[in-house]
DNA sequence: TGCCTGACATCGG
DNA sequence: GCCGATGCCAGGC
């Protein structure tokens, strides 16, 4: 396969290593997948995931801990949904605690 | 080739 | 907290 494909599969397989109940955000997919700052190229990825992949691709949310779909469309609906149903709160603002739910969370400078 | 856009991040103001 | 500018990597036309 090519090259592209190859970084689509690599940013996947990082996405599936999320566990339940937690979130990451597009930039840990990136630095994990060995892709720098690239956290845009982890969107693409995403955007490009089989509708029948079992790929938790709902864990990945922006470092402001809100999600990055479009408002009120129904992926972004799917997406708080699945996230509600693993035992994620939503704060008012509709964001969330990245200290509390945060996957690469224990890290420090 | 050039320009615009996007499931982003970070820094200012 | 809400912009706007920048840097970033690809796609689409």
């Amino acid at each position: 396969m090519d090259y592209e494909a190859d970084i689509n599969h690599r940013i996947w397989q990082v996405v599936a290593t999320i566990p339940h109940g937690t979130v990451a955000t597009y930039g840990d997919i990136a630095s994990s997948a060995g892709l720098g700052r690239a956290a845009r190229r982890v969107g693409l990825a995403l955007r490009r995931l089989p509708e029948a992949s079992l790929i938790p691709w709902h864990r990945v949310i922006n470092s402001q801990g809100r999600l990055s779909l479009p408002t009120g469309s129904l992926e972004q609906q799917t997406q708080r949904i699945r996230l509600e149903t693993e035992g994620i709160m939503f704060r008012k603002n509709n964001s969330i605690d990245l200290k509390q739910y945060g996957w690469q969370r224990h890290r420090h400078h």
